[in-house]
RNA sequence: GCCCCCGUAGUUCAAUGGACAGAACGAGGGACUUCUAAUCCCUAGAUCGAGGUUCGAUUCCUCGCGGGGGCACCA
């Protein structure tokens, strides 16, 4: 719809230009709305008003009331568009058409493209806040699977460094009762780990912790992110894919040869000095042990070099900003372009507690967990409710407020729609309006509806584009509110059959698009409520 | 000290530089003998401050104020 508008603009002008077209809030400014006008009075000087007036001349004849119903050139220069209602009513046999593909298209360059999400450490549970990042992270991979790319979607396992060391010393701790340093996780799973690996002191020393570690991940970690609906294509095991296969021997070795790797003060750096505005940092520590960053480095030379991804996105808690310019410049010096390297940064959960902030932290054995959350205000609501703020957003998190509220959450009102859809199609006999029968949806909700449903495609290519997930649930509740407004307005199973059909025709169309739309959140729809 | 993010109705959040700043919850009022009232309709209510850029600023720039996070041979 929107790319046929594009069309008839850039034809009027003749020539290639910048400008916007938007679906207004306001009924009164039309279907569309376009700047153009704006945009073309910086080069030529002229006002705004008159060249949309001149545009709309012109897009007029060209068109010739095919798409466009009425056009109009409004002061300060806005051109409005209202569309031909036969448009409409196309777009709407669209989507009966193709059902469950509507919405979906496949970009003119397909790229392999890694989402690596979640990879919390492997020595707690996981919190409420890997449950923002995971939620965010799947999305993210089905939408972009959607437009046409193949995607996969990966765990880094941190099973390689000192936490998991850590954790290994904090369960023996416990089980040889030495002394519990500062540094020591903390908190009742610890308890139950000792007791669980009580009779193991000798293999959890001789694995430095691993074995504690890949149970906490098998038995903890994989079962939440299983309830919490976030699907992984992909394990990566820091330990079994880098350290093991000497893959930090072979890198370490690559940026030698190259001269990105020297040593002094007993330790190698990579220099990063040369290529980023970034200092020089420690690959090898003095005592011969590697560091963090090397491994890291190790591991996007993995993903681009090795396995080549068109595009690689982690997703990162707020906290890690200062590592992104560190590991962007360590992806340059293995011959990666930074530019393919997305880091989307969510900001950390804050948790309140009447009122006041309470701390959330992992080793003090203190916060909320992903299991907690989902067993509180379920996984649905849960899903939902954090999908719709946008990554950057500082969201405070009450879970006495969130369990109080959860009948309250916009997913219930979402679902309730799709109940309300399917009890409606059940009375109807299934019979729906052909194309030719559509004519008969003509009252303002009817339209109203029509027009949320078919801003589907257009909102899921923009989010191809600007990764705005927080988009999709809000339109979701729009698409809800218009169906909700339409269904107390109009009566479906109703005595003339005409009008019947074509408005089961409607309601179904409303049922597939709520369905593509829920499927790339991961929420699902019940049947009945 | 330096770096990143945020500041919008009472509250939690929206708004690719556009027109009259949207929702939800909360508040007030109304609507069920008909497809599920977990709904619909109506009302009140907001851009932290000061400059700047622009035809136009919640959005971009500078400064200030307030909040969160980060500045290791930790991860």
């Amino acid at each position: 719809m929107k790319e046929v508008l594009e069309k008839l603009i850039t034809q009027a002008i003749g020539q290639k230009a910048d400008f916007d077209l938007t679906a207004p809030d306001k009924s009164d400014f039309g279907d569309y709305a376009t700047n153009v006008a704006f945009v073309l009075s910086k080069a030529d000087g002229r006002s705004p008003l008159s060249i949309a007036q001149e545009l709309v001349e012109k897009i007029k004849s060209t068109d010739n009331g095919k798409v466009i119903n009425k056009a109009e050139a409004v002061a300060p220069g806005f051109i409005n568009f209202w569309l031909n209602p036969e448009i409409l009513l196309q777009e709407l046999a669209d989507i009966l058409d193709q059902k469950n593909k509507y919405g979906r298209f496949k970009t003119a360059t397909p790229q392999k493209i890694q989402v690596e999400f979640v990879s919390a450490n492997p020595t707690g549970p996981l919190t409420m806040a890997n449950g923002r990042g995971g939620f965010l992270g799947a999305t993210l991979a089905n939408v972009l699977e959607a437009a046409g790319n193949k995607v996969v979607r990966e765990f880094y396992i941190n099973d390689a460094g000192n936490q998991v060391k850590l954790l290994g010393e904090s369960v023996l701790a416990i089980i040889e009762s030495t002394e519990l340093k500062d540094e020591y996780y903390k908190g009742d799973y610890i308890k139950k780990l000792a007791d669980k690996f009580k009779n193991k002191a000798g293999r959890i020393k001789k694995t430095g912790g691993r074995i504690v570690a890949d149970y906490l991940l098998r038995r903890h970690l994989k079962p939440s992110l299983k309830n919490a609906g976030i699907k992984f294509d992909n394990w990566f095991s820091e330990y079994r894919n880098l350290h093991k296969k000497g893959e930090l021997q072979k890198v370490l070795e690559f940026l030698e040869d190259k001269g990105l790797a020297i040593e002094h003060d007993g330790a190698t750096w990579l220099k990063t000095s040369d290529i980023a505005d970034e200092k020089d940092r420690v690959l090898v520590k003095s005592d011969g042990s590697p560091t963090y960053f090397l491994a890291d480095v190790a591991y996007h030379y993995d993903k681009f070099i090795k396995r080549k991804f068109d595009k690689v996105i982690d997703i990162w808690g707020a906290d890690h900003h200062g590592y992104v310019a560190r590991l962007k410049a360590g992806a340059k010096t293995i011959g990666a372009d930074p530019e393919k390297l997305e880091i989307i940064l969510v900001q950390l959960v804050r948790l309140m507690k009447d009122g006041q902030e309470s701390r959330m932290s992992k080793r003090a054995g203190q916060f909320i967990t992903l299991d907690e959350l989902l067993n509180e205000v379920g996984k649905d609501a849960a899903r939902f409710h954090f999908l719709m703020y946008a990554p950057e957003t500082h969201m405070d998190f009450d879970l006495e407020l969130a369990k109080e509220k959860s009948l309250k959450n916009p997913v219930y009102y979402v679902q309730y729609a799709y109940v309300r859809a399917l009890g409606v199609l059940s009375k109807g006999s299934g019979s729906i309006a052909n194309h030719a029968g559509l004519k008969e949806l003509s009252s303002d909700s009817e339209l109203r509806l029509i027009k949320e449903l078919i801003k589907w495609p257009d909102i899921l290519r923009q989010t191809t584009e600007d990764y705005q997930i927080n988009r999709l649930p809000r339109h979701a509740i729009d698409i809800s509110r218009a169906f909700h407004n339409f269904y107390e307005h109009e009566r479906v199973v109703c005595v003339d059959p005409a009008i019947m059909k074509a408005r089961l025709a409607l309601v179904s169309a409303t049922k597939i698009v709520l369905e593509n739309v829920l499927n790339i959140l991961g929420v699902d729809l019940p049947k009945k409520m």
